[in-house]
DNA sequence: CTGAAAGCGCTAACAA
DNA sequence: TTGTTAGCGCTTTCAG
């Protein structure tokens, strides 16, 4: 008998405590139309005392909806999808919404079981695919409904993405206005879209303005990877590097000092993220600020609307905000 | 017509397309006793034509349990929190089960309805609430079993702890080992308990061992509260620092440098944690490394014992691993 | 304003 | 092996 105490109460129970029907009780704990204010305090006092509340998962049958949302992502150790996932779950549960999270762990090939599998526990789904094969997603996207992409496109799907060349952009502007004219990139990692991204971004405005020389360095996304090519940074020639993020621009950083060349004097350099650490570096880096954590948000507000059945249909690009610190400066000759 | 191709098939559609009852349906979708390989292929076969899939809402109604967990954290834009949740992500993920994920944002107040919210939609809970007053942990802890809590002790349920106080007593060791007799500790939020488990430990070491002369500096958990105090700890005539973590450590390390006094030649310093950056510093920041992703995978366990019916009864303490590094260095005199 | 009853979609005894 | 049937706990017409 007292084993029954382990298991909470339910609707039943509470109405036959109370005197009362299931229905009166379900419309006392969803303060619903106006029950005899007698009842409803029965009702409440019989709760109270079973330690009772709703069966989420009986409501969510009965009323066809979950009131949760799930975020998909390849690699929880990536900050993009931590803010994302912060922004997302704010945004969520400050509308009574919870968040359920599934990592791939970048195993492509799972998530699309993944993400079905997630959404037939809710409402909608966040989905951050960068590697999908497009075929594929086309096939999922309709299956998913409502969805939100992150950082990648489909007709017909709303989806918010981050303007990576838009941020080359600002940052290149940036440095050919203190007068520099040879610029190295370093390179993130082949496959990468957003490197793609950047690197199609410096290509298209060294040949169309024809005002700076853009050299190539194969590096990589890591702190390691940056410090390796210090070296080869420094004998290029460049004024200026452009890293292809904060790590790799802190690597370069830390490299070019061991080898005693003075940033931003005799170099200077770029991130791209503004990761937390940016402002700490020596010298402070100049960076463009991705807003991740608004990223977040905002899917929550487009896949809200979806959910109240407004056709939301905003697709958004994020332009990243240039942020000039100090390892950025003129020219010797500027 | 049409719209319903947008509403998922159900069970009952299926048995009646197969031509099977639903029983057999279910059985099928879940690989149960042996049904006869043709009215599988069937039942296979309009499931697919149909894109049937359970409802995993219904399902979870039906058998009494969700395959879910939730995680509560006050603060997902903690590390330690976020790597945590990577863990216990991976490891449930692994055995089946889906993350929720509810943030409290610090509000105290929020969290224990959140929590019992959280409860309600899932088979078990993990719960890192720094904050939330004994009592009510007590009042709630019941409530929410299957439960572990993380980072703190409750009689009668599991937990998971980091053993700050070991963290501390392994870099007392390495500095008193170098022939620090004067050590000063930028101490971290008064309000927090894991600054309080540091302090203690130091204390304690200080008073037992009578080894060396332990000088407090009150500081903050962030990189200007360390660089705002560097000063302080140059003139506080301490040959070594304890940082109370990492982002201190590091903006102590800066406003040395800054002030010219060299590290470790002239004073030492550790930090706390191990984040990404404590091998990148310039130089590198000897640290207790905190194995955050075990202790989420150890949560999964620990809950899946439960969830399995034994009794689990484990708690654990999580030594943190001491990483010497450039930062710490023998005494002039040593 | 309140209660009876029919679902929501699936599972699991129990029979056949 | 397969089907029938009775739930799981809640919501919601529809009567009264």
């Amino acid at each position: 008998m007292d084993q029954n105490a382990r298991v909470s109460a339910n609707i039943k129970l509470v109405a036959e405590a109370a005197g009362v029907s299931r229905a009166t009780v379900s419309r006392v704990m969803n303060g619903r139309s106006t029950v005899a204010p007698e009842l409803a305090e029965r009702v409440l006092a019989a709760a109270s005392a079973l330690d009772y509340a709703p069966s989420q998962v009986a409501r969510s049958l009965a009323l066809g909806r979950t009131s949760t949302i799930a975020l998909i992502v390849p690699d929880l150790s990536n900050p993009m999808f931590q803010d994302v996932l912060r922004g997302l779950s704010q945004a969520a549960g400050e509308d009574g919404h919870r968040l359920l999270i599934a990592e791939s762990n970048e195993h492509v090939e799972d998530e699309e079981v993944l993400a079905l599998e997630a959404r037939r526990r809710c409402d909608g789904v966040v989905l951050a695919s960068p590697r999908l094969p497009t075929a594929d997603l086309e096939r999922l996207a309709p299956q998913l409904a409502p969805l939100v992409l992150i950082n990648r496109k489909l007709p017909g799907v709303p989806s918010l993405s981050v303007d990576y060349a838009a941020g080359i952009q600002d940052l290149v502007a940036h440095l050919l206005s203190l007068g520099h004219r040879r610029i190295v990139y370093l390179a993130g990692p082949p496959a990468s879209t957003s490197n793609r991204d950047r690197l199609d971004a410096l290509l298209r405005l060294s040949q169309e303005g024809r005002e700076f020389e853009l050299i190539q360095v194969a590096c990589g996304a890591m702190f390691e990877n940056g410090h390796a090519v210090a070296g080869g940074v420094a004998a290029s020639g460049a004024t200026a590097a452009v890293a292809y993020n904060d790590m790799v621009a802190f690597g370069a950083l830390s490299g070019l000092h061991e080898l005693g060349v003075s940033v931003p004097g005799q170099i200077s350099i770029t991130g791209f993220d503004d990761i937390p650490f940016a402002r700490f570096t020596t010298p402070p880096l100049t960076s463009a600020a991705v807003p991740r954590n608004t990223l977040g948000r905002r899917a929550w507000e487009q896949l809200r609307s979806q959910l109240d059945g407004h056709d939301g249909g905003g697709s958004a690009d994020f332009r990243p905000r240039l942020l000039v610190r100090g390892s950025t400066g003129r020219t010797a000759e500027g």
